[in-house]
DNA sequence: CTCAAAGTACTATGGCTGTCAAACTATGAT
DNA sequence: ATCATAGTTTGACAGCCATAGTACTTTGAG
């Protein structure tokens, strides 16, 4: 049984360790800007287990090791599961409207429309 | 010499043809990130042999073929000068905030402190 | 105790990419 | 014509990284 101080720590870093190198090389990688996507969409936390992502157990910890150690998402164990959370306020002081602009970005890829060139 | 016909083209997307991946792929590479900074505060564009990086030119010309390929900037020839236009307007349009937020980003003057991997 | 569930650690691998050097092209000036 | 300037192309290489498989650990339930 765990409880707010479960010693089960994963390396976190402050707010103030946040580099723009860091945040861009996490959020570069389709899967775990699904994962963002998804944390975002949920507005509660989800465990590891419960995304929907299309790689392997072992890839997905992979994955969230490295939003983790990006500063991207904060993770805490409940029981056997590892919970996510995504570090909406100290992304906002660091990088302020980088996350939403990223997440309004469409990923599909777009249709060619046939659209006149707007030059410049 | 040739002025507004010429047509020594380069490979130009058009603005509904970008996506997402290509201008995270384009904008995660440091140097590359560092053109469209320049580009930014410049106001007007700038020769590929003026801008502020170090690479080699080989390496110059690598990069401004990925910025140019994910829609980021538009290339013009002027004489032998190739010159270089950051594509604001049809960035805005497709990813609305994204490069002001990116731009915003401190660039941390990576200085390798040697204290964060190790952890378990 | 025993077992299943949830993740992690470790290892290997394949592919991509940033880098440079060298050779080449094209343009403009002398 | 000759030369210098600006950039490209090709080839090679090193390093990183996303991926998966297997074994392992921890936790909670029966």
């Amino acid at each position: 049984m765990q409880t707010a101080t479960d010693e089960r720590v994963t390396d976190h870093i402050e707010a103030d360790e946040i580099t723009a190198q860091g945040l861009l090389d996490a959020l570069v990688d389709p899967v775990r800007r699904s994962i963002v996507r998804q944390l975002s969409a949920s507005g509660s936390d989800i465990a590891c287990g419960h995304f929907d992502i299309n790689v392997s157990r072992s890839t997905g910890t992979h994955h969230f090791k490295v939003l983790r150690q990006a500063g991207v998402i904060r993770q805490y164990y409940v029981g056997t599961s590892k919970m996510n959370t995504l570090r909406r306020t100290d992304l906002e002081s660091v990088a302020p409207g980088l996350i939403d602009a990223i997440l309004a970005l469409p990923e599909t890829a777009r249709r060619h429309t046939a659209a006149a060139p707007g030059r410049r």
